[in-house]
DNA sequence: GTAATGACCTTGG
DNA sequence: ACCAAGGCCATTA
């Protein structure tokens, strides 16, 4: 362990950075790929670290099983994120993403484990 | 060092 | 079907 604690973290910014263009994710799609489904809540706190890294994460690519904006009020301005989706032509009503099912973008069938 | 919180999810009543 | 509580891991006070 060379002083680096994020190993879980990482995992968590590498799988958000592969996120394509106009597709969204879970916390717990995440964390079951990463091998821990109970630990979703480790995931949303990665995501709260992820402003400190160094590359860009795509934050507002990652929502709750709702598919609601939970974490939009952690971003520079709250509306950013909704922004960033509806750029993404992503229909997001209410902090919701409608059709999330249809923009949803799971690891395991994308990257295959 | 202990206690409480958090961008969540699952299960029980 | 709806409401409530627990669990998991890490960070911060």
């Amino acid at each position: 362990m060379a002083t680096n604690n994020s190993d879980f973290f990482d995992q968590v910014f590498q799988v958000v950075r592969l996120i394509p263009k106009g597709r969204v994710t879970t916390y717990g799609a995440i964390a079951n790929y990463l091998g821990a489904k109970s630990s979703s809540r480790v995931v949303g706190y990665a995501m709260n670290a992820a402003h400190s890294q160094k590359d860009y994460v795509p934050a507002h690519r990652v929502v709750n099983r709702n598919g609601q904006l939970t974490g939009k009020h952690h971003f520079n301005t709250p509306f950013i994120m909704q922004e960033m989706l509806e750029k993404e032509k992503i229909n997001v009503e209410n902090d919701t993403i409608l059709n999330f099912k249809n923009h949803f973008w799971d690891p395991f069938i994308e990257l295959k484990l």
